[in-house]
DNA sequence: CCGCAAGTTGACGTTTACGTCAACGTCAAC
DNA sequence: GTTGACGTTGACGTAAACGTCAACTTGCGG
């Protein structure tokens, strides 16, 4: 169908300074961001995204882009798309109040525990493997 | 069925010190490493045990045991089941022979390489999140 | 006026390492 | 003789985050 309609001045134009809406078709996100179209689905499916419509079609604006990139930040950094969904709610609720906030420390502080111990397991698997190597390379020396 | 039947000694006993076989059942092992039987099913299934039979009961030797080890062992170190057959399969052609160290050695420095490139992952999640932790606690005393 | 590219929904497939039945066998004890 | 603990195989379920496919619809360029 005709996606590319409305987004006529996607990057910023010459002329026009009107900046009538600053919309974004769902392959001009996937590209930006380096997604799939299908994953930008998936993300509505899940209640990340909820886009306007023009007709059946997916119409982004500027926050509809923002939050996916808070999306695509938040599994950086580790957390589920059920997680992000929850913060993100709760930006949406009191829109940063004291009690949000209160959340999102909580998830934060979990999110680097589970880091820490994550840096742990892997720096002692990193030494045993290390062990391991030289060992090998003893025996490759010895009888190699 | 009769699974306790040839395990009389299995964790060395007093008298007797024939050492007849050393064999163990299937929840021998499963409650010696902490696992289930579904697991250790799973593994022989996916090639990685092939214990001798009694009937239709798996007995295990000393030599299934080290095996399973083994794959536990490779297990924590992040390995894949796939991977670790592999290796064991290695070991079990030529018995630690110069073409099989060397494969070996390939597959722990992939391994190693893997795990670096995480732990910096992670360092880069650990970094932003002790930001974002900065920022949540700037907030929190700003508008308490 | 037609085709094609881009969009849509819905359903099923993928991967990994098992968990969870189901339905059954069997041996030792009570 | 039956209960109960332990064993067996086989099949299906799970979780996460999409990929892939099918079957359509729609609007613009030519």
């Amino acid at each position: 169908m005709g996606a590319r309609a409305v987004s006529l001045e996607a990057t910023g134009s010459a002329a026009a300074p009107s900046q009538a809406a600053e919309t974004y078709t769902i392959t001009d996100l996937a590209e930006e961001f380096g997604i799939t179209t299908r994953a930008i689905r998936f993300y509505e499916d899940k209640g990340l995204l909820s886009p306007r419509r023009n007709g059946l079609n997916r119409v982004y604006g500027r926050r509809d882009r923002a939050r996916l990139k808070l999306v695509l930040r938040g599994k950086r950094l580790g957390f589920s798309l059920a997680d992000i969904r929850e913060m993100l709610d709760l930006y949406n609720v009191g829109d940063g109040q004291h009690e949000q906030l209160k959340l999102l420390q909580v998830k934060v502080r979990e999110r680097l525990a589970a880091l820490y111990r994550q840096r742990q397991d892997i720096d002692d698997a990193i030494a045993e493997l290390q062990d391991g190597e030289r060992q090998i390379e003893t025996l490759l020396k010895q009888k190699g």
